[in-house]
DNA sequence: AACAATTATGTAATCGATTACACGAAAATA
DNA sequence: TATTTTCGTGTAATCGATTACATAATTGTT
């Protein structure tokens, strides 16, 4: 029962042809209203159902948008992808993941499935920018396949992004730390390479400067976004002949990690040390020691994303429009930074 | 440049047919060795991809699987996904991303745009149950696309389900809290009408029972899965004659509220007051006084969830094989719930 | 009434790959 | 050498929907 209906078993069940029914069905002009009812009433009656395969092989379109994240287990990058379905959903397109792990061949092997998936766009945070290898890249912009870049981009002509102004979102962080009358401030940095890391690290060293306060090296520490690694990363600063009175961690576990080491040497937040993290974790609120941090509005940042790519779908092709969105950071003091009052 | 390379276009070439080609890079064995080796470097020279789309509406297989959840923006579901994800990608098929917020119109909706989507089967974690119109469902067992639920089920026959065992997870907390000296638990519960919040209770229930305590029905406390719930129950359980000594929330962030509640009452967890939670949130372990939880194990049943799946796809249309797994819960015991030492 | 204009529908190609069937050529067998 | 197998390839249909073009049916015009 139930066998799939097409236009063909409609045609024939009214003595039409499957060009009428087709036509029928997508409010074309050139068909007389009472055929149009009653195809559409038999259609219905039939249970037919559009079969988007053969819509999708005849339209090279197939309605579906991949996303590329390098994991999905995060709330930012869930968050990021929760936006771009809602945004989506609506307009007919469902949304495809992919996640790298942070691996290039991954990402590269992503790029290309969701290119012979023969996906409508593509959605992603680049896992690695060192390697000169764009092929996969390049494949997908020779396609004319939308690329838009969020949160981690890269500098590629033509394509997208959207992204929070990182380098504000580390002066802002800074400031306040400086603010609260901290003049050693160390800072947790993520992969360089990555431009949001570096923007983090480009704000903290222009808020020490404008408060002329100076830089130092030695409080600059690359540091994975893991509580282990935050750990680590206090017991060398504590090491240092000056050692720092407060931490801009670019990743909010390690922030806790750094939090959790120094809590264990008695080393008394916010009075004697202040912290603050990046990102705005779900949990960097619920601690009873709440920790300070920058949100980055993914839910907002995925339905840009969104928007931007149904901007650039349907557009000329010859024509590409290069768009970067830049969002505003939002630091949200908490206790493990407010020496003030709480 | 670079248009679409299509099988006619390498056969063209090589002035031999399309079905030649199409034979040759899928090791037809009637094919000789030495124009198949034809083939497969011609290809690759011009770069041919095979059109997905294609092939799907030739075999009716479009090598996507839906997902639906409630939402992907929580730990758990995002992890269930990861599972999903990584168990499939090997297979070669491709994840797509529904939410549904809670709404059993917006999972009808799902379960239809997915169907017509052609997807190979569909995984996901129930939203609601009390409807009595099963219609979405039922179209979905007609076509005979596998179904899969995860977590949150419902029964169907014929459908398979990947569950942990929520009236032990219920159980081994409850006696947890009992061995801790707690005599008067209450309980946060869920929307009894899921299966998962009904079993988590019974398993509470039935711990109570066997340790000779008496079951109170003004313990139990239906709490939507946020802190402020969590807040609002505690303020109402303290109102009691006798008021409870210990929470089992079938929530950590019920949980969490609570604890928060309590706190501002100076009441003192664990010595005075025991609070458990449900789901392993992430957050419950980072706290200072981290909160004891069950693990459910999300990576594990997105993956089993995965199996599940690919067993039963390809297999004969006409057996049915109802298949369901039950992942045993992880009961971590953390400081709010720990009297005896820590 | 004869012809033009309009309207509605049919015919057939197309999207790109797969595959049952047919057929010619080469190899094996008698 | 004649005949049967085997092997390799070509032919054409198919998946289901869309659409340019052709044609039939209807209405309008003089």
């Amino acid at each position: 029962m139930s066998e799939k209906v097409t236009i063909y078993d409609i045609a024939e069940k009214l003595n039409i042809t499957a060009a009428t029914v087709s036509r029928a069905l997508n409010n074309n002009p050139k068909i007389k209203e009472s055929t149009r009812e009653l195809v559409i009433k038999t259609a219905a009656s039939m249970n037919y159902k559009q079969n988007k395969l053969a819509l999708a092989l005849k339209s090279g379109r197939s309605n579906n948008i991949g996303v590329i994240v390098p994991r999905i287990d995060s709330n930012f990058f869930a968050s990021v992808i929760r936006g771009i379905e809602e945004e989506l959903q609506p307009h007919g397109y469902q949304v495809i993941i992919c996640q790298t792990h942070e691996s290039k061949q991954r990402e590269n092997e992503n790029l290309y499935t969701l290119i012979d998936a023969q996906v409508d766009g593509i959605l992603m945070s680049v896992t690695d920018v060192t390697s000169e290898n764009d092929d996969a890249f390049n494949n997908v912009l020779q396609k004319n396949v939308p690329l838009i870049f969020f949160d981690r981009s890269k500098h590629i002509d033509g394509v997208s992004s959207v992204t929070i102004n990182d380098f504000r979102g580390g002066y802002l962080t800074t400031k306040h730390l400086i603010n609260e009358g901290c003049r050693h401030i160390a800072h947790f940095s993520g992969d360089q390479s990555l431009e949001i890391f570096k923007n983090r690290f480009l704000g903290y060293k222009q808020a020490l400067l404008d408060h002329g306060i100076e830089f130092n090296e030695e409080y600059v520490i690359p540091v994975k976004s893991m509580v282990e690694a935050g750990k680590a990363a206090v017991d060398k600063l504590l090491q240092l002949e000056t050692p720092p009175d407060a931490i801009f961690s670019s990743s909010d576990f390690a922030a806790l990690g750094a939090i959790q080491e120094l809590k264990e040497r008695n080393i008394s937040i916010p009075n004697e040390f202040c912290v603050a993290g990046f990102s705005n974790e779900p949990f960097t609120k619920f601690m009873e020691l709440s920790i300070t941090s920058v949100d980055q509005s993914p839910l907002e940042m995925g339905k840009m994303a969104a928007r931007v790519f149904l901007e650039q779908v349907d557009k000329t092709d010859t024509i590409k429009i290069e768009k970067k969105v830049v969002l505003a950071p939002e630091l949200h003091i908490r206790k493990s930074s407010s020496r003030t009052n709480f």
